[in-house]
DNA sequence: TCCTCCCGCCACACG
DNA sequence: CGTGTGGCGGGAGGA
């Protein structure tokens, strides 16, 4: 036991001796983004485990990281032991969907029929029920009163599926980390330390979102508090001029200014609502008319934001279709380069190419071959 | 100092 | 019992 081992550096091969540690370029986004580019290319369908690793250089243990919550999103599908399928981009449409109807489903009782009562179920999260079937379903667990599934309820795919869905089935639009993690703790059970645990990992998952720009690192107006906003994909084609998902002029949501109506209505979300929230432990739904929609038209719904550069060509290449209401504008003013990484500039670029084909199977509304 | 969050020990889940 | 997974939290890097 004992034996400091102090792992300091040494690397190993690339007999480099610089730089000596960087904890910046260990960090699970940044891995998370060369692990994106190193299979999001044709003909990668199938990834091992050990492959990844040893070709981003990392231990075994951070691709479990990246690949789970990367898997609760849809890009990844676990095949077998040591082996996933890559599913790519055109899977998180589809993905996010069903999160946003599971977690509606879950959270919100009965819709708005009558029976006011409010179900707060058993233990808490508790989703995850693949009702889609998928493939083989699980031992139908009816007695589900203690679903004591331990591990997997801990896990941090599923972590991640309820921090996604607090942005899109909630009217909140900025999350702490803190307050996500007592949001998903449940009812209020929970000690100081399983929050700063709950923390931790949230921070991991915040890292690898951020990196695919699914959320943005901000600041929670007055509070200063650090805080998480969604950017991932815009929501529903037709909605009014209410809609968090919507990325529009996100950019410019500033506090303090007298903006639109539909700034000023999203910052209603202040502390007091929230701290109400909390209270009952409950989360305010959001409120849309929840048209059911019953057709799938899964990418149709949903456009990617954040990925593209401010430069980006209109993807449809010659094709340039006329209806399509794509949000170029906003998508290259929220587009900044921040990253003096060379990798991920690459990166950039390779998301482009990605994204424009995904795009254009779409935008072409033609043949979009779903599920399998 | 406080916020981030990487590292890797070691428990748990199979086969 | 060996091997693949992956919770978990100490404690170091960063602002």
């Amino acid at each position: 036991m004992a034996l400091p081992s102090t792992h300091a550096g040494a690397v190993t091969e690339s007999g480099s001796k610089d730089i000596p540690y960087c904890r910046k370029q260990k960090s699970l986004g940044l891995l998370c983004s060369n692990f994106l580019s190193l299979y999001d290319h044709d003909g990668v369908e199938s990834i091992g485990l050990d492959d990844a690793a040893s070709k981003l250089g990392v231990e075994r243990r951070r691709i479990y990281d990246i690949v789970n919550v990367l898997e609760s999103v849809g890009i990844l599908m676990r095949k077998a032991k040591n082996r996933y399928t890559w599913k790519g981009f055109g899977a998180i449409p589809k993905a996010l969907e069903d999160l946003k109807r599971e977690g509606l489903r879950d959270i919100v009782p009965a819709a708005d029929t009558s029976c006011s009562e409010k179900i707060s179920d058993d233990e808490e999260d508790e989703m995850c029920s693949d009702m889609n079937s998928l493939s083989q379903n699980d031992r139908s667990d009816s007695s589900s009163v203690f679903k004591r599934d331990s591990r997997k309820e801990k896990s941090l795919g599923l972590l991640t599926q309820n921090f996604v869905k607090l942005f899109l089935c909630t009217d909140m639009d900025m999350i702490s980390l803190d307050d996500a993690a007592k949001l998903l703790l449940g009812d209020g059970k929970h000690t100081s330390m399983t929050t700063r645990t709950k923390v931790r990992r949230l921070y991991d998952i915040a890292n690898v979102l951020s990196s695919m720009k699914f959320i943005e690192k901000t600041h929670h107006p007055e509070t200063r508090k650090p805080a998480f906003r969604w950017l991932g994909l815009t929501g529903k084609p037709d909605n009014r001029t209410d809609d968090s998902l919507i990325l529009s002029d996100s950019k410019k949501r500033i506090f303090g200014t007298d903006l639109t109506n539909a700034t000023t209505k999203r910052l209603r979300m202040d502390e007091e609502r929230f701290k109400i929230l909390k209270a009952h432990n409950q989360v305010q739904v959001k409120h849309e008319k929840e048209n059911e929609d019953e057709r799938v038209t899964a990418g149709k719904s949903y456009q990617f934001g954040p990925f593209a550069p401010a430069n980006v060509p209109k993807v449809g290449d010659s094709h340039d279709g006329k209806g399509k209401d794509v949000d170029w504008e906003s998508l290259a003013s929220s587009y900044r380069p921040q990253y003096h990484n060379q990798a991920l500039k690459d990166l950039f670029s390779h998301f482009v190419e990605a994204w424009k084909s995904w795009y254009s199977e779409v935008a072409g509304k033609g043949p979009i071959q779903l599920g399998s």
